[in-house]
DNA sequence: TGAAATTCCATGATATACCATGAAGTACCA
DNA sequence: TGGTACTTCATGGTATATCATGGAATTTCA
């Protein structure tokens, strides 16, 4: 599967237009093509951050499933099934390779002027890049002081 | 696996391009094609040196899978992510088997006219040259002093 | 019919692909 | 074994395509 990397910082005109990193438009090609091709991104609010939350349209699926293994009914799949679906936007990307964030995401997530797109491998966020700095600095911060380690498939679980 | 091996010190021209060693090539070669087959390396900044870590497209695929073992949504996972794909950036190798290293990058490792190419195994570093002949001497008298030994995972381990 | 949204077009800047050359390593042949 | 021819590499310069970005024109929907 192809990854969202790196870091990319466009500028969102007064309409709300921003181009969409040329590389994350290649990840996106990659993916699976389910039924309706629909070429273009899914946006959030993100549960923990003032930052919106981006994947595929295959990966979304994919996240339905994990949801649905919940226990059906409990208050923890509504719950998340509510907080990511019924806000979800999907955004289709134009000729020119841009989307247009809808006015109410700009606002949650405190964009302006500028728009940072971050690749997160699978997914990515975009923030207001002031805010970003902070975030980046924080998460390697996190990862060097719990020694937070990956847990290595093939030695720990083998196959 | 295909191995990175030996020690390529190579020119980097005004516009950062560099030769990436033929035989680093070959090692890419190797590697399980994918979709896309993506032809290049992700690189990114060492989290111990002035220097740059490299990796291929297959082995940043692995990552991302022992990343997505998290819980989505996860402190941790996001961390993680955050972490290490935001701040990576994927080379493509031209037909001429060079990448451009970008500015950013070049800065961090002090890198100007030369660059070094350290086969470390399955993944490799990008180094100044006089930074890294200080390195080595340091890792050799480490390994000298404490009588550095592998620990065989098949026999502590075992499965 | 008017406001909003979508599509189309234009333009620098940047990055990518293309071509040329010399050096070095390798294979081949006497 | 010595010498020669060929291939592969590393490196420099130039041309071309792509990308991000702004504005205008056209369409859509209320």
């Amino acid at each position: 599967m192809a990854l969202f990397l790196s870091t990319y910082i466009n500028r969102v005109d007064k309409k709300g237009r921003v181009s969409f990193p040329a590389s994350f438009r290649a990840a996106l090609m990659g993916q699976p093509v389910t039924d309706q091709a629909f070429q273009g991104v899914v946006l959030f609010r993100s549960n923990t951050h003032d930052a919106l939350e981006g994947f595929s349209m295959s990966r979304m699926e994919e996240l339905s499933q994990r949801i649905d293994n919940f226990d059906m009914f409990s208050p923890e799949q509504d719950d998340m099934a509510t907080a990511i679906f019924s806000e979800s936007v999907a955004l289709s990307i134009d000729g020119d390779g841009r989307i247009i964030l809808p006015q109410d995401l700009l606002d949650f997530a405190g964009i302006t002027e500028q728009a940072a797109f971050v690749g997160m491998g699978p997914k990515f966020q975009i923030w207001e890049p002031g805010r970003l700095d902070a975030r980046k600095q924080q998460a390697r911060d996190n990862v060097a002081k719990q020694k937070m380690t990956l847990p290595n498939p093939r030695v720990k679980g083998g196959e």
